[in-house]
DNA sequence: CAATAATGGAAAGCAAGCTTTACATCATAC
DNA sequence: GTATGATGTAAAGCTTGCTTTCCATTATTG
């Protein structure tokens, strides 16, 4: 799984932090994701997908083989 | 979250065990998600909406309350 | 009724997501 | 150069997702 997590935040201007904030999870569960540690959980995505009023498809990209 | 999982499997005429096999999890597992005993990781909400020709969207239902 | 098929659901155990704490790095500004 | 802000990253610990095993329930069918 990879993402656009770290691109659309950065065209929203926003930061770690305040991303964070917003989504109510801790800063480095943002960094985490961004640099692929690990994948969000369904719940988080949908509410990142919904903070950016996009779908979860557009912000995680699943390829097929990739696995894990 | 809710999911239309049950519904949208009996529309295929498709099996618990059958979904489950083609997805490469357990059958307690389609049961599990089917009622409400937890939820997909997203890999394998892809994986499902992926199968179904669908989005995780359609599938999975995100009510901003309704938590865990 | 007995037998089989499909589903429900619990328990124990491992794996993955997330938190808190803590420290390092990098950039910018003063 | 030092201070500050933003990000990277790791460790320990708790919670959740998933597996395997096992048994119960509910059709359906012979």
């Amino acid at each position: 799984m990879n993402n656009r997590l770290e691109e659309i935040r950065k065209q929203r201007g926003i930061k770690q932090e305040e991303l964070a904030a917003a989504l109510e999870v801790s800063r480095q569960t943002i960094g985490s994701l961004e640099n692929g540690r690990y994948n969000p959980s369904i719940l988080l995505a949908f509410k990142i997908a919904r903070f950016f009023g996009l779908s979860i498809e557009e912000i995680f990209i699943y390829e097929e083989d990739g696995k894990v």
